[in-house]
DNA sequence: CTGTTAGCGCGTTCAC
DNA sequence: GTGAACGCGCTAACAG
């Protein structure tokens, strides 16, 4: 199988150009005679052939593919968020490169390098640092990017990211028209995400009249079940009981937090108002009530996907910030 | 940035040979003089390099790509291991490409036609489907194919899979040994992978002596949280009550079965002993006592990445398949 | 130690 | 209606 264009020419008899003519439908238009046309087809038809992308990226100087540079590929938003832009990217036959930086900033460089000189036609990137972002991507090429999911601001690029304000905003409204106090464990606190929804936190708080709302909120580098789990311990002690509401940053910090409290305390009590971001069938499983965020990553996608295609249609950048909802779920309430 | 080979070559005056033998750190080997390797550096370290992947593809036939075909990329298992097989390959300065098939026959075709094109140096197929996959792949060319997680058998290619039958074993004789039965819920039923998982249930049943094991077994075509619901629904339909001890083939048939137990009786007795394929820290959630299977991961993906590079390096083919062995996890018991 | 050259397969432009 | 030729940037083989 996977002739080329010139084989197929030797092997019929006739020229690269009318072979490629007939290949690429461009018969009719240019009067190839009905038996060449017969002839060329009749021989692909049994032989087969296949484009050959890397000749064609040489010549074209595009490749037909998008990179996709992302913290985790374990992680379910992010794997989720993939698979839809995979799905945007098939519609207009582009091939998504995905790589994980493992939260590593010498990792996301190198994939971000790499992508690069495979001539990637856009690039995606939910970074994980800022600081040497930058010179990487400065006067680079013509290839238009877009940063996603973190907004560490300073880079001029587009961004689109869910309205993490208004995700703490609405899930601590929630929770405080159940219990009349609620604590937020955070994980990887210094994350400008993390940052938007301790600050939807807080303004929740204050329209309860909640004092010192910031008292209320833990926080850890990590984002991890360690984090979750440390993180409770550290409430548990400090009131004496498991809390009767809490929130997470992530289900990952909330199932260390569960965990905490199962292995400190012996069992969940079903009359605890759990709260977390990022959402999950499997919270289905919880008999307690639980609030919870999910992001909109078929909206998320559309915005990255338009963003990205934006220079290529020659458009003028319109607003440099998406901002998408997220949407509230309740669960036993 | 990134000025070619030929570009760095006239600018600095030295010979398009000389440049490369420096870029690759062959200086020493040639013997170049300090100076025109210190010039030429220098010159790089100001204006930069970047390799034309699509020109060297093109010459030396080889994309220093691996294509990884699935059927779900939102599915937990295989995005873990898509992380691994990531990590394998960047060892080796290959770049994974990842397609989804979303269980569609037509889709998984036209990625792995789609990949074969873009000159993958290696192909593994997680198949959603075997009936039209032969006539794609034979006598395609030379580059070395593995199928993965699904053994629809006939192929004659190397396929890496987890030891289904064990796990099928194992967890059943783990549950028999807490409950007198248990009834196992099966969605994807027709697919290799579940019959083994069936398999070792029945000879599990068989070794406690428990009568016509195979009416304990309930199958659904999909895998999916209908499929779970509605398996559940005629589970307790016909028992007039919940099962005391059940087992799921898979994250989402568990799922659909609990939400039925949840609003066809209100709750879910935490006395039911629960078991399932697929294993998720989400798990932990559940109060009840629930045995779980764990595939391993970084087996596997070894596994399929030795395959995949064996013909590489010349070596035969031994045995065509490979089964690796999973875990047993209990929790709560 | 350094320079030259052919060609990988495709797309484009111009000639018959 | 059809054919021929050039060049994209890189690698490898050979020439000095």
């Amino acid at each position: 199988m996977s002739k080329t264009v010139e084989e197929i020419s030797r092997a019929t008899g006739f020229s690269i150009t009318t072979v490629r003519f007939v290949i690429n439908g461009q018969s009719e238009k240019f009067r190839i005679s009905a038996k060449t046309r017969k002839l060329i087809e009749d021989y692909i038809a049994i032989h087969g052939y296949s484009l050959n992308y890397a000749a064609r990226s040489l010549k074209l100087k595009r490749s037909d593919t998008i990179g996709f540079v992302v913290p985790d590929l374990a992680n379910a938003f992010f794997a989720r968020l993939m698979s839809a832009l995979e799905i945007l990217c098939r519609k207009r036959d582009l091939l998504l490169l995905t790589v994980a930086s493992h939260e590593d900033p010498e990792l996301e460089n190198r994939a971000i390098a790499n992508l690069l000189a495979r001539g990637v036609d856009g690039l995606v990137i939910a970074p994980c640092q800022t600081a040497t972002l930058p010179k990487l991507l400065e006067n680079k090429t013509r290839v238009p990017i877009v940063m996603f999911d973190r907004d560490y601001g300073s880079l001029h690029y587009p961004t689109v990211l869910s309205d993490n304000f208004q995700g703490g905003l609405e899930m601590t409204r929630r929770m405080l028209q159940q219990e009349i106090s609620c604590h937020f464990l955070c994980g990887h606190a210094e994350s400008p995400s993390i940052q938007d929804r301790i600050r939807g936190f807080s303004a929740a708080c204050a329209e309860k009249g909640i004092p010192e709302g910031g008292s209320l909120i833990r926080l850890d580098a990590e984002d991890s079940t360690s984090a979750g789990r440390h993180l409770m311990h550290g409430l548990i002690d400090d009131l004496q009981h498991p809390p009767r509401a809490f929130m997470c940053s992530s289900l990952l910090v909330l199932e260390g937090a569960l965990q905490q409290i199962k292995s400190q305390i012996g069992s969940i009590d079903k009359t605890i108002l759990i709260g977390t971001f990022d959402d999950h069938t499997m919270l289905d499983l919880l008999p307690n009530r639980v609030v919870s965020i999910r992001q909109d990553e078929a909206a998320l996608a559309e915005r990255v996907f338009a963003r990205l295609i934006e220079p290529m249609s020659g458009k003028k950048r319109s607003s440099p910030h998406d901002v998408v909802p997220c949407r509230l779920i309740c669960r036993n309430l």
